[in-house]
Formats: structure tokens, sequence, C-alpha cells
DNA sequence: ACAAAAGTGTTCAACCTACACCCATGG
DNA sequence: CCATGGGTGTAGGTTGAACACTTTTGT
């Protein structure tokens, strides 16, 4: 008997990833959706998904069918939460475990997405989803609040670098609602992630502002510490 | 072509739901764990687990076993996680979804647990456990933490009635420090989810202590509004 | 009498919120 | 010159942490 013999009899399943993935662009935050390939729902908006294989981890599966399709790797992923309900696809029974990805959104990428019939749609006017793809969607973003509410997310999807201004609309996208310009200045610049630059932006207002970046020890991010507090 | 045709082709893999059970008995939170009855690993401690059916939610397949073996249904339980390493069971591959389930220990259920080879262990004095099921309960553990700061978790672990002692211990198992009376008193009166009753408990002070009971209605706990608030 | 928990009150520091205010500059 | 965003400072309210203090009663 070998190993792999024990469990046999035993029932299986197919298993799926689902990828809510969240870029930020002209003071919105986005979602990358697709037009879905096969039946059912063929031609319907949909969550970028993929079978889980036999000899990969499902972060594997999800880092695989996001590199194939934006040619992205090294992508911010994290796990939202497993579904499944018999009847959640129509085509048969599926478990799909969700997972969010966070993105900066480039010309480069935007171009390789558009040949792969997706499309960035910003998350407060998103499409008719299929399937149970919506309830996906909206607890991943309750996910990536509660991220953004420990950890400055900024690394993730502005560009290398950026005003506070930039940074404090991505959090506004975020949480959807306004945040005092100073009190938010003052409270991401006490967590010390930030380095500034000695150049102005002035693209955005007349006095132009100092640009940052984050600071390049990675250790610092992950500490506990900085908790943003944006109370939910 | 039937609709479950779509999918032909595709991997499946065997899928388990593991339980990580707290309870809470002699000021001590503790966790249900089970002796293997299957090689590999026969005889190890591991979590209560179980394959998940074609014709079934993992939420379903979680609550059958836990009733299988404890007798007891309408639990409260939670999902933590999907582990997913393609060498984390070395009987084969096998993708486990992680719930974990708040219980209250009574005399009943203990002796229905003995029978079944399970024993209660204090969530710091655990065996080793087999394959990856130690790293699933720090994640439950911290999972239950998130969850104790927002909402309020004795009704889940405690008798019907209670006192605020006893509550307040509960509290310190589960964030594993100590807690000042007085603050938490004040911090869990001021979310007016408890009722003072007429009776007193006297076996564990000389004084006597109030006992109290979570107000009936069940809406309440679940607003956003309470939070407890014990800085993790 | 004393220990030990019950229950209440007070103080201090930290922090969030809401502003006011000046600066720089492109139109 | 004025609207706009940049940047700094301040006053008020809330909350958590620490701790003092009184009450009650079994031993």
């Amino acid at each position: 008997m070998t190993l792999t013999d024990i469990y046999k009899g035993s029932p299986r399943n197919y298993v799926s990833v689902d990828c809510v993935i969240f870029g930020y662009e002209d003071y919105e935050l986005k979602l990358l959706l697709f037009q879905r390939e096969i039946e059912p729902e063929k031609g319907g908006w949909s969550l970028l998904g993929g079978f889980c294989g036999e000899d990969e981890s499902l972060e594997n599966a999800a880092a695989r069918v996001l590199d194939k399709t934006t040619g992205l790797t090294d992508i911010f992923m994290d796990q939202v939460q497993a579904f499944s309900s018999v009847d959640r696809d129509p085509g048969g029974r599926v478990i799909s475990i969700v997972f969010y990805a966070l993105i900066p959104i480039f010309q480069q990428n935007k171009e390789k997405v558009n040949r792969k019939g997706a499309k960035w749609f910003p998350v407060n006017d998103l499409p008719e989803l299929i399937f149970d793809h919506s309830e996906m969607v909206e607890n991943a973003m309750k996910k990536l609040q509660l991220r953004a509410s420990y950890h400055l997310v900024g690394r993730e999807l502005l560009t290398e670098q950026f005003t506070l201004m930039q940074l404090r609309s991505l959090y506004e996208a975020i949480f959807q609602k306004e945040l005092d310009p100073g009190n938010f200045r003052k409270k991401v610049l006490s967590l010390k992630l930030l380095e500034r630059l000695n150049k102005k932006n002035t693209t955005e207002s007349k006095k132009g502002a100092y640009l940052y970046k984050f600071v390049s020890e990675p250790e610092k991010s992950n500490e506990r510490i900085l908790k943003v507090n944006i109370s939910l």
C-alpha cells in the first residue's frame, strides 16, 4: 500500500481559486474583472480564477493565474475565505478559495490586460458579477480595510514615489470616506515608515508637494505597532 | 452534455475540514484534541477533522464532524484559513480548511467526549500535534483574539449565568494576560450587553458577586459598535 | 482581625477630531 | 488677487491604564 492509498475512497472535489484584484488609479480603487470564457454564464463578468492542481498549493495556483494573465509576479496576496455552497457554481460542485491581490496599475500591464478582455472597474461602479462573486468582493473589501487599518498599504498599490495627498486619496478610496488632510499626514508620518525625498510633485497642486517613498527596511511594515486606526 | 461535464478533466483534490475546538473550564482556555485513528501518525494528537463530501458545504462538514463527536449542534463556528501545502499531509495531497468552534464545557459532553478518546488540554500546555496542526491552532487563536476584541464571546463559552470575574478570567485566558478588574468591569458594562440578575454567586468570593446574563436580543451582539479593544 | 474579591471613583497620558492658520503659486 | 492644495499648530473630548479606596464576609 502506497501512502496515497490511505485516503482512497474518500470524496474528492474540484477546488478553484478566485482573485479579487485591487488597483488604484485616478483617485479611485479599482477591480480587475474578466469576461468568462466558458459555460455556464459565458461572457459574464467574473473574478480571475482557475482550478488548483494536485501538485500546487492554493497560493501557488493564485499566483500562477495572476502571472499568466497580467504578467505580474511577486504580488502581495492575502487569503480571504473559502466559499463552498454546494450550488454556488451551476456548472458543478466547486469549492473556491478567494484571495485578494494588491497591484500597482502601470501602462504596461494595462495593455497586456486589455488583450485578455479584462477591464478595470471602479469598486463603486461594478457590473453584475457571476455566481457568488459579488459576495467575494464584499468580503475581500472588508479584509483589505482591516489590513489597511493595521498596515500602510501604499507600497503595494502606489508607484514608488508618491505624495501624501495621493496616499490619503488611496485611503479615502479604501474606506470610502473623506479623511482630514492634516490629521492623516501627522498620523502617517508618526509611523516613521516614510522617507521624504528632495523632490516635489507640482502637477497636482500649485505649491508642489514633497514626494515620499517607503523606507527600505521591509521588516518594519510587518510590525504590529503601526496600527493606522481609521475606525471602521 | 450535462452541466457537470463542463469541468471534466479539471483536477480534483481531497478536501478536509479541521476544527480547533475551544472550551473554557477552571479559569483556563482549553482545546479538545483527538488521537488519530488512521495512518499516518496513528495515535498522534490531532484536531478533529474529516473529509468534505461532494454534497455538503465546508461549514456543513465541520458541523457534521463536531456533532458526530461531541453530540453538540448549533455551535458557533468561524472559518480560519485554508492550508494547502502539497506535502502538509504525508498520507496524500489534502487541502484542509480550518474552523474554530466555541463550546461550553458541560459534564455531559465531557463524558461523551472521553469515550471517543478525546481529551481537553489547556491551550498553554498542549502536546505535540501532527502535521501542521500546531500552526492551525496558532492562527485560530489569533482569529479568536480578534473576534473577542470586537465581540463579547462569553455567550458561546460560558454557562448562561456568570459573574463578571468569570467573564474577565475568560478574557485573561484568551489574551494570555491579566486585565484590570475595575477597568474591565466598566468597559464591559458600558456595552449594555449584559443584564444583572438578582442573584449572587458566593462560591468564589466572600462578599458574593452579582450574576449576569446576556441580554436576549441577539442582534445586538452582532453590531460593530461594541469593540472591546483589549489592545492585542 | 485579616485576606480577598466586589464594586466605585480619580487621575494622567495618549490619541482622535475638528478646526484655524499661514505658505506658495498657477491661473 | 484669489482659489487651491501644502503644511503646521492648537483646543476639546474620549478613552485606556494605573491605582486608590470602600464594602462585605468567610475563616
